[in-house]
DNA sequence: TGTCCACATTTTGTCGACAATATCTACGAT
DNA sequence: ATCGTAGATATTGTCGACAAAATGTGGACA
């Protein structure tokens, strides 16, 4: 039998406008007609209603009864939001990873992470996919498919504010060496609080930059809510 | 203008089915028919299939696709990865509620407590609404609404295992007290404890009521996974 | 000139029908 | 007798059309 290329046009759907707002292909703010996507995805408006539930519910579009969607607006106070989420959660599986990684995923996580040796001349691109994946990784181990999922959902926004202030980015790095070093030396409160530091710092360096360069705009500016 | 009487189709129907689930009306494992329960709502199967499709990214259904729909099963595994998500968030609310409330809000959660000052003699319904509301107001003082969204849902999941759990339940209560206590002390690290401690004796209690008990009945025992 | 109302337009919400897929059953070949 | 297969059946996936709601526009009237 063939290996999967029957699917439901909802999912290809969802994925794809998922993708297309997390690399802000389509741009916070944009409203999204659902006739127009149908016409450009060649569907009825079926199948894009139902991915575009699918994002309202996931916060990638704020949807208005009767009214229509907008690709969900960025803002300070959702960037801090977002990270603070991911401090309770992240901090939380990075201490259990400490001691339930064996040596061979811990290898699998360094070689990951090989990339960030000279984080300067990286693709950038590769970088955020990288990151991605640490996280994800630490989230895998506990086994609890309901962090699993929720932790990739966190990681999928974060991914869209490093699309976003791409631009803007000063090419700060913030690396994972700490962590990494604490999840080697098995030592669950280290590995908390390395994980606690990178997020807080990350979301430091995030929230500045969109509330500094970003505030600028006035095309934006309508977003951003102190 | 009238205040708030027309709602969509989807939205009503959301809330039924939701309630159905939660009481466990609708049994863990039923299968869940559109055609038939769109004859229920006297509707077409459009606005079933959006409320299905949210409930399953809720975790209250389980879909396959071109298959259909069963009521989420019951798993221990499925308990203890849920309260340990809530443990994870609720603890994180309780620390920093306890510096964050004003003296009104303590004094509304310590009314809302009134009722398990002797809970043998409360209603259960009404202990296990008054339950939810204290852990939903904990998580209000965060003003984070992904946190606020996310332990709402977190507490409908376990407040289906409540019903679930309600006929073979024995009426051990576990109170709020040293919560509160804390709360009142403006002690987070005490809090967060107390908040730790009663989360975990409550899921303790759980699991073990529904592995011994549940789990002797053949009709359910698909449903269990170690 | 400003306000209000009726109508036209646009967009979402709902519907019934049909297509695609999976499951079940009966029949036939080995 | 068993396995495989073809057709029948049931259920979900998709579609195009219509209904309902919200918004925009123009004119009548004070």
């Amino acid at each position: 039998m063939p290996p999967r290329t029957p699917q439901r046009l909802t999912d290809r759907i969802y994925k794809e406008l998922r993708s297309e707002i997390i690399t802000c292909k389509l741009a916070p703010g944009a409203p999204l007609n659902e006739l127009e996507v149908a016409r450009r995805f060649r569907t009825s408006r079926t199948p894009i209603r139902e991915a575009c539930n699918r994002l309202t519910h996931q916060r990638f579009l704020v949807s208005v009864p009767n009214k229509g969607h907008i690709v969900a607006p960025i803002s300070v106070k959702d960037i801090l939001s977002l990270y603070q989420l991911r401090f309770i959660v992240e901090t939380a599986c990075a201490e259990s990873a400490a001691t339930r990684l064996n040596r061979t995923e811990i290898e699998e996580l360094e070689e990951l992470l090989s990339l960030e040796k000279n984080p300067e001349e990286a693709d950038k691109d590769e970088l955020i996919e990288m990151n991605k994946k640490f996280h994800r990784r630490l989230a895998d181990v506990s086994r609890n498919e309901r962090i699993i999922d929720l932790v990739d959902l966190l990681l999928l926004e974060s991914v869209r504010l490093d699309y976003f202030l791409m631009d803007y980015h000063p090419s700060e790095w913030t690396t994972h060496s700490e962590i990494m070093a604490a999840l080697k030396a098995r030592d669950g409160a280290r590995a908390r609080l390395a994980m606690g530091g990178h997020i807080q710092l990350t979301q430091e360096r995030m929230s500045k930059v969109f509330s500094s360069e970003v505030g600028l705009f006035g095309s934006l500016k309508a977003d951003v809510q102190l």
